[in-house]
DNA sequence: GGCTAGAGGTGGGAAGGTCAGACCTTTTCG
DNA sequence: CGAAAAGGTCTGACCTTCCCACCTCTAGCC
């Protein structure tokens, strides 16, 4: 037992640097549509002093996402970094994300649970109300899965806002960011958005009824879907 | 909401060094037990490549835990870096644990969430045998807390290892030990550990019958008491 | 037209973290 | 005694991060 527990004691160290963190987040931020195209950031001087990272260390990051197309900054007056109003087609998932897409949906579903759970004897119906309208709004986009998608990203965010729980927002993005790299190259039939969607309504209900159990199974189940999509398709 | 959402996506970026992460993991994994007194750690020259870090580094790491009487290194051959048979009494919690004991839980609450809900499809009966003897064996320990205590974070680690998700076991080990940081410090009466540990048996229970509802509810529970008593206790 | 304010753009140097490797010291075993 | 195995020491190179001073561009105002 001591022993298989010393395992993950003495696993590789490998620690993200300040620049690679920053351009992670802006990255999987403008991907996943947190920064809509068009979003102006704020002043370099003003976002290196809210990210605690020194302007050079951010201006690399800027500097590489503007060379990728995902950003465009103007000088000048009136200018300011921009997010790109077309952004340049997604890449295929890297031979590692894909080698571990398994420990990224067990991740997910951890997240996952402690949100609806928290959800449920924590969110307020005022916080729920605009996660409502996301779900109606998904419903007429069951034929057009990039804004299905995008839509699908807010309303789980959403969700782990209304937790008011920050860890749980930040585990929450980070988990749509990963799955992103994997699910936006597989098919989704209408069909299966739709009854994803349902889902969604019927974990919003539970979560107003307080039905913790209710909301677990659904939130499992939901997941599952996903999971065997990928099971399905990827080795 | 878009407004919201970009809230943590600009929040400070702090990475650790290489320096900074290995310290913390091999001195949680002392302070939690996972690394026994009197145990000897692999040659630091193995160790490193094990951690894929540089020699130096590590050595910053095992000086720093040396100094501060975690660990005693023996020269010569035969010689090795050992755990301290008598570890330093464990220090007071710092004030920035405190606050943020809330967050704490709620990343707990998810973690322990996942690997019930995983443990309950995945977990073979051959891996739940040890949790078994552990739950009988601290039956025995309910007057001695900090035997307990170890016997505690072996449970729920060994947990996570039966689902057989790497991430999962990361993070729950993470989780016990900054919830080691807030409760060696408060009061834990028999009576107390010995519902806690009956929702240990419960737990395992449900898991062998698949009862994914019975596990997520007992989870639930179990961490709730320990809110409780927290929230009672800190301001 | 010219000036100014506010935005991004550039370059250099200081400080510190990380690494690879060679080499030293201590201890034990054959 | 000498080889082996461990921790202990040192050095030089490289990269990252940070701070600072200064430059360039553009809109809007006089």
């Amino acid at each position: 037992m001591i022993r298989r527990a010393s395992d993950p004691v003495f696993a590789p160290v490998r620690s993200q640097t300040a620049f690679e963190e920053t351009l992670e987040r802006l990255g999987t931020a403008i991907k996943l549509g947190l920064l809509a195209p068009g979003a102006r950031l704020p002043p370099e001087r003003d976002l290196c002093a809210q990210m605690g990272i020194s302007r050079s260390t951010l201006r690399q990051a800027l500097t590489a996402l503007v060379q990728s197309g995902h950003l465009r900054a103007v000088r000048g007056r009136r200018g300011g970094t921009f997010v790109s109003e077309d952004l340049p087609p997604a890449q295929a998932p890297t031979a590692e994300v894909v080698a571990g897409w398994r420990d990224v949906c067990d991740s997910r579903l951890a997240t996952e649970l402690g949100v609806a759970v928290l959800a449920c004897d924590r969110a307020r119906s005022e916080a729920l109300a605009p996660l409502d309208e996301l779900v109606a709004a998904m419903e007429g986009l069951l034929g057009d899965f990039p804004a299905y998608r995008h839509a699908d990203v807010l309303f789980h965010i959403g969700l782990a806002e209304a937790t008011g729980s920050a860890p749980l927002v930040t585990a929450m993005t980070e988990s749509q960011g990963a799955m992103s790299d994997l699910i936006d190259f597989i098919p989704h039939p209408a069909e299966v958005l739709s009854w994803s969607n349902a889902q969604h309504a019927r974990l919003l209900e539970a979560i107003r009824d307080g039905d913790v159990d209710h909301a677990t199974r659904t939130i499992t189940e939901h997941l599952r879907g996903t999971e065997h999509v990928l099971a399905g398709l990827l080795p």
